[in-house]
This record gives structure tokens, C-alpha cells and sequence, in this order.
DNA sequence: CGAAGCTGCCGTAGAACATACGGAATGGAC
DNA sequence: GTCCATTCCGTATGTTCTACGGCAGCTTCG
């Protein structure tokens, strides 16, 4: 009930590359019987080793043609102002990633945008309008190295 | 036969929430034929609009507590060191995302480990014993305010 | 106008699939 | 040896997927 066996590891490298595999299809390619299969699965999704499951799209398909990536420094004089910035970004469509970093600034955003000129109104509309908000450095992906890669299991 | 209608954007919107949700489920709730639907999503998946489906893992329930973001800078003496930074970051499965951005320095790497001794390890082994590597500034991540966020469709 | 073609939708039917249930095999504790 | 827990498996039932054909609306073009 502990922890996680060879098995288990096997199944959940499978499930993040195709997460629409028929539990028949990924038995047989591990070699156990679909039932038990099944009773794996189910037991990963229950105990939160698989949060869900979601599809992949394709962001240059959808006009999402420009990654940015943006450090943020926020004023430290309120108290409540990481919490209002966290809350803002947490309803930004735009915004995929943000993360509160220690070191040299404060948050790290990641944003996905169609253009220079939607992401130069989002920086003013959304992130320059926040309170709290004393410093942006924007870096423009050049190229996406890698991206989305799975977890290593 | 060209462009994306706004069926077509609630079911991507529904997919990438939930990769898993039946077909039959899938077109009641947006209103259509389980065969409608079937031909949508097919149509989707063909045209590159939807690149794959995933599971989503819980990266603490693998034991991987340290999410660190990591600039790095490259020596731009030889011109393949680029190309075997980015072979040698597709290569590390610690590496889940690596971007080249204009700005400041090079590359922007975020990599998810056991704790500061792995990554300790990792940046000496990996990261620094790698031809060209002029300078890294580490980012330890103390507070995922968002993650994976769905694209905006 | 009207026929042809296209597109998107739907219903049917057979196959594939998921899953609840109970039984068998394995291994450890005592 | 006996008990217990765990893991696996096969069966059976209900659900789901999907290939196929038909129907309605719209456009095109003679």
C-alpha cells in the first residue's frame, strides 16, 4: 500500500506521453491482465500520484506565437500585496506559470501571447497596473528548447 | 474546413481540463451528437490543434519537492555550442522546460529534483560539466503560484 | 429557378472497451 | 501449518467508440 513499485513506474511513464491509451492497450504493452490494469490505475488516481488527465494543444496553432518570460519585483511595504499579485495572476488567461523565486527578484511569470503589441497591452493593462508591482524585466523565447517534458518516474 | 469555430474552442477549452472525459459525456454537455462530437475531436486531433493527451503527475508525490529555474549564459566563442547545450537539456529528464531568450543571458532552464543535494549534483554534473557554460544563476522556487495553466482558447 | 455538390449534423449497429465481482496464487507473521 | 494481506486473473454486464449511411441547410453555377 506503501509506495510505488517497478510497475507502477512503468504506468505512469506511459500515461503522461498518451493519456487516452486503452487500459487494454497499456495491460498488454506492460504485460498484465486489463482488470488488473484497471485496479492500478485507479489506485494512482486515488492516492494523487495522477492529478488528471489533459489534453496537449498546440499553441502556434491557436495564435499563440510569442512565449514571454517575465521577472517581477513587487514593493515589500504591505503585507497583502504577494497575495493580491498571486490572486491577479491566478486569473490572467494569459498567464500558464508563475512562481515566487528567491534570489535577485520576486516572481517569475510565463506568458503566452498572439504578438509584441497584445503582449505590450498586457504588460500595461495587467501586470504594470497591479499594485505593488516596482520592476518587470521581459525576456522573449527565442526558441523553445523543450518544452512540457514529463516528470521523471 | 479552415478556421476554429466556437464549438470547437469549448471542447478544446473541455479537453484540456479533462483529457479523459467520455465522448458521450463530452457532447451532451456542449450540446451535440456522441458521433458529432466524435468527428470534432478526430478533426481536431488530424489538423494539429490538439497535439496529445497526458496525465498530469504530482511531482511532490514523486518525492520531487525542488523546483528550481536556472539562467544560464554560453560562451559564443564556437558555433555549435548551442546546439550541444539545447541536445545535451533534451537529453536530461531533471530538465522539464529550456528556453532561449533575448535579453540578459541565454538560456532560461527549469528542472524539478529530490531537494538541494540532488541539485547540488545535478548543476555540477549536468549543467556545469557541459562544454561552454559560462555562467549559471540558480532561482529556487518557493511558492508555485500557478501551474500549467490551461492555454486560453 | 433548380440541380448538383458540400458541409455539418444525426441515428443505427457491431465491435471494443471499462469495471464490479469473486476466486486463485503468492508471501510473510506467528 | 494457519491466518492474513496483497496482487493477480477471468467472467459478465453495461457503457462507449466508431464506421456507415441518411438527412437538412447552404452555396454554386448552369
Amino acid at each position: 500500500m506503501a509506495e510505488l513499485d517497478k510497475i507502477d513506474r512503468m504506468i505512469l511513464k506511459e500515461l503522461q506521453v498518451d493519456g487516452r491509451i486503452s487500459n487494454a492497450e497499456l495491460a498488454s504493452r506492460i504485460g498484465l491482465a486489463p482488470t488488473s490494469m484497471s485496479d492500478r490505475v485507479r489506485r494512482l488516481t486515488r492516492l494523487g500520484y495522477i492529478a488528471g488527465f489533459g489534453a496537449r494543444l498546440d499553441p502556434h496553432k491557436l495564435g499563440l506565437d510569442l512565449l514571454v518570460l517575465i521577472e517581477v519585483s513587487l514593493d515589500k511595504t504591505t503585507p497583502d500585496i504577494f497575495d493580491k499579485f498571486a490572486a491577479a495572476v491566478r486569473r490572467a488567461p494569459e498567464v500558464l506559470e508563475c512562481h515566487m523565486v528567491s534570489g535577485g527578484f520576486d516572481y517569475l511569470v510565463k506568458a503566452r501571447l498572439k504578438d509584441m503589441a497584445t503582449y505590450r497591452a498586457f504588460l500595461g493593462d495587467v501586470l504594470l497596473s497591479l499594485p505593488g508591482v516596482r520592476e518587470t524585466r521581459s525576456y522573449p523565447v527565442i526558441e523553445e528548447v523543450k518544452n512540457n517534458g514529463p516528470l521523471p518516474v
